[in-house]
DNA sequence: CTGGATCCTCTGCGATACTG
DNA sequence: CAGTATCGCAGAGGATCCAG
């Protein structure tokens, strides 16, 4: 059912390859996470939290969920108590550097500068 | 007002650059447009609708919209009757192309192959 | 031909309380 | 500590009719 629900998105959209990848990679909150991993590597939940102040327990939550499941991040539960969890990028997760890095150098470049002037 | 609204909406993010440029070219219909412009130069109304058969016109009049008023594209309305309307990228809109080109790319190696797998 | 106006649905996002 | 459960809201996306 998951895998019908994935490849129906993918065909829905004028079988636009870039819109695959935005779904993945869109949202409020995952571009964040991504680049949060891609620069420490390793995070607990607690720390996304504290290092995202703004978001909701629940949609990080469920975010990290759909990174896992579309196999761009790694998570890690160890049997402890109390429970620690870690979550790291996968290969395909670190693949996205590059994409994550233009979309940050697009907006500093035509966003930001104009609302300086 | 409007001016609040996009600054208040680049800060809510953690400062996250990335964000931004995700809310400008995301949703769902955007970056087809985006791709189709880059590719035909110019378009008209009717000409995108018929490119893009799942579109609702009140969607695709809205995403014009908005992403004329991000600066993206440039709309030329011809005092004719019938009406002629014609869409074009601005130089910022180009400058999309190498982050369009990536999403592609990436959805291209991490996605359909899986799927044919 | 272009798209505004209207009404509707669905889901992404959010805040709080609670549990293994 | 790391989440789930629950409730709620606002906006994106959609279908249809109407207008300049």
């Amino acid at each position: 059912m998951e895998e019908e629900k994935k490849i129906k998105k993918y065909y829905q959209a004028t079988d636009c390859p870039i819109t695959v990848t935005v779904d993945i990679i869109g949202g409020k909150w995952k571009p964040v996470i991504i680049w949060l991993l891609l620069k420490e590597k390793t995070l607990r939940f607690g720390e996304i939290t504290k290092l995202i102040p703004g978001i909701a327990l629940k949609v990080l939550s469920r975010s990290l969920k759909e990174l896992e499941s579309d196999g761009i991040l790694i998570r890690k539960a160890y049997p402890e108590v109390p429970p620690r969890v870690e979550y790291s990028l996968s290969a395909k997760g670190e693949s996205l550097k590059q994409i994550i890095d233009l979309l940050s150098i697009w907006s500093i470049e035509n966003v930001v500068v104009e609302q300086q002037v």
